[in-house]
DNA sequence: ATTATTGCTTGCAAATTGAAAGTAATTATA
DNA sequence: TATAATTACTTTCAATTTGCAAGCAATAAT
């Protein structure tokens, strides 16, 4: 999958790489929900096929937003973890799920209002600092 | 083209309107270029194809994202404009273009890189405000 | 009156997506 | 240790979406 940029425009070029229905999602499976299997991703909510599934994750490797690892022991399962340009990706997550709380209720009622989308509205830097150190001490984990 | 979400993801939901090759890319040619007509956008160097565009606008009203007008007098030039919710999109453009800007060089070497880039480096609160106060005044005048 | 412009729509081929089933390599269980 | 279950895919094929090219109708300019 050799990726073609449309034009030189830095808004157009990051929509060449994210600007699609699927890979932000996956990425937010990965940042919020602690998502790193490929049976993690494959059993969620928004119910991906398993071949998108799998060509995204081999895209995103490609580009560099995620990299394939094992745990020590295992040979089984891959893990799929956020590289530093994928991590980079939160500011963009927090700004759709803000607008979303603001603008989308209208359109679609049911959308989640809990108390992480509290703490999003009462200062959203805060909650993207939050995400980026809970995925970082994850990664340390592992 | 009715809209369905796949759940009830704040995340996923505004993908489901916004995550698409095309969408992003219309909402930042009337922000940040000025386009406004059919035609402005079927020209633009991004190249889109009149049969998408003319799916895509209609879409983006339907949703409230944009509205269709004429200057008065003129019965045949359509106008294409934001509207609130669709001004609220600027931090999504504004962060996109951060990414691209820190993350998608080394993939994608001729990224413009001029003053306005520098400017939004500088600081991107200042540059999105800047965005938001240009489009309100071309707003004002029509 | 004629030509050009604008804003589309239509037809069709190509590419992408998606559901379902299948496979191969581990790992867990009887 | 044989058997079953799990994980990570791939394959097939139908359906949907995208994109190119051409066509068309209404308005505006010459």
């Amino acid at each position: 999958m050799r990726q073609d940029f449309r034009c030189d425009c830095p808004f157009t070029s990051a929509l060449d790489i994210l600007g699609d229905k699927w890979i932000l999602v996956i990425i937010k499976q990965m940042l919020i929900e602690g998502k790193e299997t490929f049976k993690d991703f494959a059993e969620s909510e928004e119910a991906i096929a398993t071949n998108i599934l799998s060509a995204k994750l081999k895209f995103l490797e490609e580009v560099g937003i995620i990299i394939k690892t094992k745990r020590p022991g295992n040979k089984k399962t891959n893990l799929y973890l956020l590289t530093e340009k994928g991590l980079a990706l939160t500011p963009i997550l927090v700004e759709l799920a803000t607008w979303s709380d603001s603008h989308l209720r209208d359109l679609h009622p049911t959308i989640v209002n809990g108390e992480s989308m509290e703490s999003l509205r009462n200062d959203k830097t805060a909650f993207a600092k939050a995400l980026d150190k809970k995925y970082r001490e994850k990664l340390a984990g592992n």
